[in-house]
DNA sequence: TTAATCACG
DNA sequence: ACGTACGTGATTAAC
């Protein structure tokens, strides 16, 4: 019989600081849980035990103090956020038919220690903590785990192993531990002597017995037998101390330890309310009886067949719920629900699929409708009357969530999910299945949270606008980049020479590892800063650095002409189509605070601050007959934060076409406005991007070079003057902590979890966004609104102009020679009357050849 | 796969 | 005492 016995605590912390707060949408924390479960079946997977026995710690307060990794200098004891996890573990493991053993006055490894010598025939120790290396015996392995960044490693120690690393045998790590003692232990060892110390006497002269019985004819300096002699009696309290008990009275049968088969129906119950769908999986569950529908046992198989004749007669109640599987916008293979059962519709009957999308009458309920937009205009038509998108829905409801399936939904409502024949679209045959009912429960959900104007009129016919630009692309001027592309190679290969140069040696400049050596070790540069691994490299410690040594100013020539070529020149002719323009896909479910994201390519961060970077977007063209039309909101947050926070003096500002910057310069700095300096301007900048990002005091007094005490003035300055939004961000972070989310003025939500975290750092991160998020998404939102606004316009002037790119608060249209004055109009109608707020918004509108041109 | 860096709003 | 502003995505090196 095999048996693994676990270290229940201390895997379990291991994974809770290993992994990142994860938490369900109601504030439980469940990063332990999971971090725990994944270890458990990465173990019984590696090593196929028959027996399981997970121990926990119950000790009595004046019994080993056992300090947890990541708060030993606390003496808290466990943070609430993993207390509170630890039932719910407990309870999991039973319902696996895994045995958890505790007992009054007895730690974990006094446990693990007795059902080490049990009668098993190989033991393996799961633990995080060292002190267990202790246990290791010819039938005893530890497996000592450690997490970091989600990712588990473990190393197997067995007699050869621990002589390989320590030189010891099992039993002189006691030994060891009672010479050096361990400060997160209290195991006060000999003062005086560390780990060095202590291995050299035990290598040279054996045990503690062996030393304090012989220790005056040991050949040891007199320092060091002057520590033994006054540390005799705390070494052999520490010995006891140290040494892990192996006689503990649980039951040390093996029967009592072999897994069970649980309660698979109830685990998978719990684990779907812990929001943990993966693991269903993971632990073979997801075939498991749904309890709440165990008695309707017919009604959990979908029934898959051929789509009728006449496909109308998919539909259910007139409407149409459809789930799709597109490759490269072709269909290949689409599920129908309806009249309990599920119908198959292949690629070769798109065209008929396409009338039914077109149909205006038919309502749609879909799981991915800009997909299908995409697929309508791939067509040549357009997708009309989409009422439900899943994936949209979920978003709305928590844009925390990895994923918003179909089948995730499902599991997150209690709907019961049915099982199919084992087929390639199994997934997608259950997820039409139950699409009717997920898609009833989300909206209910929707217009609980006040959501419903945010879907339907939002986010929905958004979902069509991307679609739109996602097909239309924006043409590129390809050998223009390419001849920028090659003038920037020869620039780079000229500064690669003159760094080698000056560095006396060649490597690798794009390695900060190794630049770091150069500038640093070779070079003898005063390091200010250091990462994780190494030195930093970063541009502001370059810049910093520059006048100390010529190589700095031409590597950060290097770095910035390198980005250039790499992301710019070459990552985009990449993506170039045949059509010769380049389709970025936009994503609608990806950001936390509500703003789409660009990728593949992200046409978002194109460059503009610098002179060089900003040639990029010559290369950004119109099509023959076409121009391009930019619009750009003027300081969209800040006058939202002035709306939200409904602050007089920034209203004010606002409404009297102030320079928004030169005012709070005004304010903060208490100067008449006509005092104010471009310095003094630049900082008031500095000072507002910190306010809607949520400020700090060294933060902001980093970024303009003053002290700190001077940032911390400008703060409070700014507070006081702008007493609305002082007190905003006082409220919106009490109704957080109170609703446990925030909330932007069009009932988009996020969940910070972070906020109840008793780390302080998580805690005041949590603030932070709390702060933040309402901004950032009621911009966000607004800028929606108006691209819905200014595509149904275009639309219905049958305007050929097209809106083709969104970069947060401005857009583009690639505009037909002629509309030039009908788009600048609606661009700046639509994007100025989006919302009716109590500022004015407004928009800048400008036209040229290129992107460049076209930017104000 | 993660970390460092840097491009954007 | 400790780390240090919000939100993204792409590239490169190195494990």
């Amino acid at each position: 019989m095999v048996l693994l016995a676990i270290d229940g605590n201390s895997i379990v912390n291991r994974a809770f600081y290993g992994i990142k707060l994860l938490s369900t949408k109601d504030g439980r924390f469940t990063n332990g849980i999971f971090g725990f479960l994944n270890i458990l079946q990465s173990l019984r997977e590696t090593y196929a035990p028959d027996c399981i026995a997970v121990a926990f710690d119950l000790h009595a307060p004046t019994f080993r103090h056992k300090m947890y990794d990541g708060y030993k200098a606390g003496r808290k004891g466990m943070p609430s956020e993993l207390r509170e996890q630890m039932p719910v573990l407990k309870e999991i493991l039973q319902l696996m038919g895994i045995q958890t053993v505790e007992l009054e006055g007895y730690e974990a490894d006094d446990i693990l220690g007795t059902l080490s010598v049990a009668d098993f025939d190989k033991v393996y120790i799961a633990t995080g903590d060292r002190d267990s290396l202790q246990l290791i015996s010819d039938k005893a392995n530890v497996l000592l785990t450690s997490t970091r960044m989600g990712r588990t490693q473990t190393v197997v120690y067995d007699k050869e192993k621990l002589m390989e690393d320590y030189a010891m045998t099992p039993a002189r790590m006691i030994d060891l531990k009672a010479l050096m003692g361990d400060s997160s232990d209290n195991i006060p060892g000999v003062p005086g002597i560390g780990q060095k110390t202590a291995t050299d006497i035990i290598l040279k002269y054996g045990g503690i017995d062996d030393i304090f019985n012989h220790l005056d004819t040991l050949a040891l300096s007199p320092s060091v037998l002057k520590k033994l002699a006054a540390g005799k009696e705390s070494a052999y309290l520490s010995y006891t101390l140290g040494t892990i008990c192996k006689t503990v009275p649980i039951d040390v049968s093996p029967a009592a330890y072999a897994v069970t088969a649980g309660d698979p129906a109830r685990l998978k119950l719990l684990l779907a309310d812990l929001e943990m769908y993966k693991m269903i999986d993971k632990l073979g569950l997801r075939d498991a009886a749904d309890l709440p529908q165990t008695d309707n046992a017919t009604s959990l198989t979908a029934t898959v067949c051929d789509a009728p004749e006449n496909l109308q007669d998919v539909l259910l109640d007139g409407k149409l719920y459809l789930v799709c599987n597109f490759d490269c916008d072709k269909l290949q293979a689409a599920y129908a629900s309806g009249k309990g059962m599920v119908y198959k519709i292949d690629g070769s009957r798109a065209a008929e699929l396409l009338l039914l999308l077109a149909d205006q009458q038919i309502e749609k309920y879909t799981d991915s409708s800009k997909a299908l937009h995409r697929f309508a205009f791939s067509c040549g038509t357009e997708a009309e009357n989409i009422v439900f998108d899943c994936e949209i829905a979920g978003y709305l409801l928590n844009p925390n969530a990895f994923d918003y399936s179909v089948l995730t939904a499902a599991a997150d409502q209690h709907v019961p999910v049915p099982t199919t024949a084992d087929g390639a679209d199994s997934s997608l045959i259950r997820a039409a299945a139950v699409l009717p009912v997920v898609a009833g429960k989300l909206i209910a959900k929707i217009d609980d949270d006040a959501q419903h104007l945010l879907y339907y009129d939002v986010e929905l016919p958004l979902a069509q606008v991307l679609a739109s630009m996602e097909t239309l692309g924006f043409k590129v001027d390809k050998e223009g980049i390419l001849r920028f592309g090659d003038a920037l190679g020869l620039r780079i290969d000229n500064l690669v020479g003159e760094i080698y140069t000056l560095a006396g040696e060649t490597f690798n400049i794009n390695s900060p590892k190794q630049l770091g050596a150069v500038l640093f070790e070779k070079l003898g540069l005063p390091a200010k800063k250091k990462t994780k691994t190494g030195y930093s490299t970063n541009a502001e410690v370059l810049e910093a650095l520059a006048p100390e040594h010529p190589i700095v100013e031409k590597i950060l020539e290097y770095r910035a002409l390198s980005k250039l070529k790499s992301t710019y020149c070459d990552g985009l002719i990449k993506e170039i189509g045949m059509d010769g323009r380049i389709h970025s896909t936009f994503h609608q479910t990806e950001t936390r605070t509500g703003r789409i994201s660009s990728s593949e390519p992200n046409l978002q961060n194109i460059p503009v601050r610098s002179d060089l970077g900003r040639e990029m977007r010559r290369f950004f063209i119109a099509d023959n007959g076409y121009i391009l039309s930019d619009a750009d909101y003027s300081q969209i947050e800040l006058r939202v934060l002035a709306h939200i926070a409904n602050d007089t003096t920034m209203l004010n500002a606002f409404n009297h076409d102030e320079d928004i910057h030169a005012t709070t310069a005004s304010q903060v700095f208490g100067l008449p406005k006509d005092m104010i300096t471009a310095a003094l301007r630049s900082r008031a900048k500095a000072v507002n991007f910190g306010i809607v990002y949520g400020i700090g005091a060294f933060s902001l007094a980093k970024d303009i070079g003053v002290t700190r005490q001077e940032a911390d003035r400008y703060i409070k300055a700014y507070l006081s003057h702008f007493s609305g939004v002082s007190a905003y961000m006082d409220t919106v972070i009490k109704q957080a902590k109170q609703d446990g989310y925030v909330e932007t003025m069009f009932h988009r939500r996020r969940y910070l979890p972070e906020l109840s975290a008793s780390n302080a750092m998580q805690r005041n991160f949590g603030e932070r966004v709390a702060r933040n998020t309402p901004i950032q998404g009621t911009a966000a939102d607004i800028i929606k609104i108006a691209m819905v606004k200014v595509y149904r316009r275009l639309k219905k002037e049958n305007l050929k102009s097209k809106l083709i790119l969104q970069v947060h608060d401005e857009l583009i249209v690639e505009t037909a020679r002629g509309e030039e004055d009908a788009v600048a109009a609606i661009l700046s109608y639509e994007m100025e009357h989006a919302v009716s707020l109590h500022v004015r918004l407004t928009a800048d509108v400008h036209a040229g050849k290129s992107w460049y041109d076209a930017k104000g």
